[in-house]
DNA sequence: GCATATTTGTCCGTATGTATC
DNA sequence: CGATACATACGGACAAATATG
């Protein structure tokens, strides 16, 4: 029948085993961030390649946010912390291609929202609540608008942190700026701060109380009436309404 | 006080500015996916660049998924339709570098599946239904693990995809293929597939009945079951109990 | 503060294997 | 099959930028 099932072999180019081997380097920890590779000259010795398919490799790197390299540098390229940089850079690519219309992106982020608040609920800790507290004061101080924004963002970052899932905080943070970038100019109306602070405190509220559910609604909901606005109709109706019919389906 | 804010101004490389042009014009839908770039000596022309220089810019293009380019191709670099594999490759450095825990990535399943379940058994098509069905046909009727599994991720393509949500689908997709990966030798028994088509099955009834919320908790408890002994105690309890605390509030 | 050496950014020319017509 | 045009890879070169003594 079937028999041996051979790999179809791809030719791979001199700078991608290149890049495969300093990523293997990263990944494994052998290179750590804040340590530098050797400079082009050295390290086209060691791979005894030519140093034009050593800097595609780089270029390779840094795009992936690995590495940066500055000219003159004489200690060679720095190996950088993981940054959600290039998580950003593709989620936002894919909504660009108008793959992805608003209503998924705020689709998205009720869902996410709606799990931190969960989890937030239950696993936060003291020193969260405080920052969570302090977002809010700074919202209802904030003068211009970037500084309420500044605050609402931290705020958010405060309770995805304390849901214990770096993923989740990353996505959310992702999600959130490609939103707010697509709809910077609309939105941000100073006659609607006072509903967002109410809306924090509730949330905060909820979490304080340890009622996740609940802070998950009040999530959902206020994602809902702010985006709304500017959604075809009933775009976010469902994940509301079943949202609400997990609940009816308990009382069951 | 605050003067002019002024840009940092950041010496920006040649290759850079020719990485955002054609970023831009694929993202503006000038170039289209399947249409060819002008070959390197062109670009080189039409850049006034060295040769050197446009390679740079192709490698980067070439890593974030949107480019193509074969050794002797007459027609110039392909321009590559969307593929999520960008968004792959970065979620899963950001595992690898060990920055995510095997629990985060499950915990991440179990919300975005939740998600899925919850929009995909009110907005599902006739026809996706019959994918489900013919997936879940198959995964009985599979000898070999691949065929199983192959069959298995049918099964929840189908479900993400009747969700209407290209952005759940695809990070589902995503966060499943690493967390397989992660543990792919341990798994896969073959005494655990009549339990995992029944789950299936229980699931797409649930979702043909229109039950969102039944169907979610069914994956959740699915995922917890499956994965909890590889997992720290108590690692998705606090998610499949808050999800349960969502019913008992409603209920009170 | 300044000069120097090193490194990166960029350019040019060339050779080689390959895909298309 | 042959001719052509292409991508891959090599090596040498110069200017700008940077760190070091």
């Amino acid at each position: 029948m079937s028999g041996p099932r051979f790999q179809p072999v791809r030719t791979v180019r001199a700078y991608e085993r290149i890049v495969e081997q300093i990523e293997h380097a990263v990944e494994s920890g052998e290179l750590r961030p804040g340590e530098r590779l050797p400079s082009e000259r050295d390290l086209m010795v060691q791979f005894s390649v030519s140093r034009s398919t050593v800097r595609e490799a780089l270029r390779v790197l840094q795009a992936r946010g690995m590495v940066r390299s500055r000219p003159g540098d004489p200690h060679g390229a720095e190996v950088l912390p993981f940054t959600p940089a290039a998580l950003h850079k593709s989620m936002t690519t894919l909504a660009r291609v108008d793959e992805l219309s608003l209503a998924e992106l705020v689709q998205f982020r009720m869902v996410l929202e709606g799990a931190a608040y969960l989890l937030a609920a239950r696993l936060h800790t003291p020193s969260q609540l405080a920052e969570m507290d302090a977002a809010i004061a700074r919202m209802r101080a904030a003068e211009g608008e970037e500084e309420f924004g500044a605050a609402d963002v931290d705020f958010h970052d405060a309770v995805a942190r304390a849901s214990g899932n770096k993923l989740i905080q990353i996505c959310s943070d992702v999600v959130r700026s490609i939103v707010v970038n697509l709809i910077a100019d609309k939105i941000r109306a100073p006659e609607l701060r006072a509903r967002s602070i109410a809306h924090h405190e509730e949330a905060l509220a909820a979490v304080r109380a340890g009622d996740g559910p609940l802070a998950a609604r009040l999530a959902r909901q206020a994602l809902s009436d702010f985006y709304s606005p500017y959604l075809p109709e009933g775009a976010l109706g469902v994940l509301l309404e079943e949202a609400a019919g997990e609940e009816a389906a308990g009382g069951a």
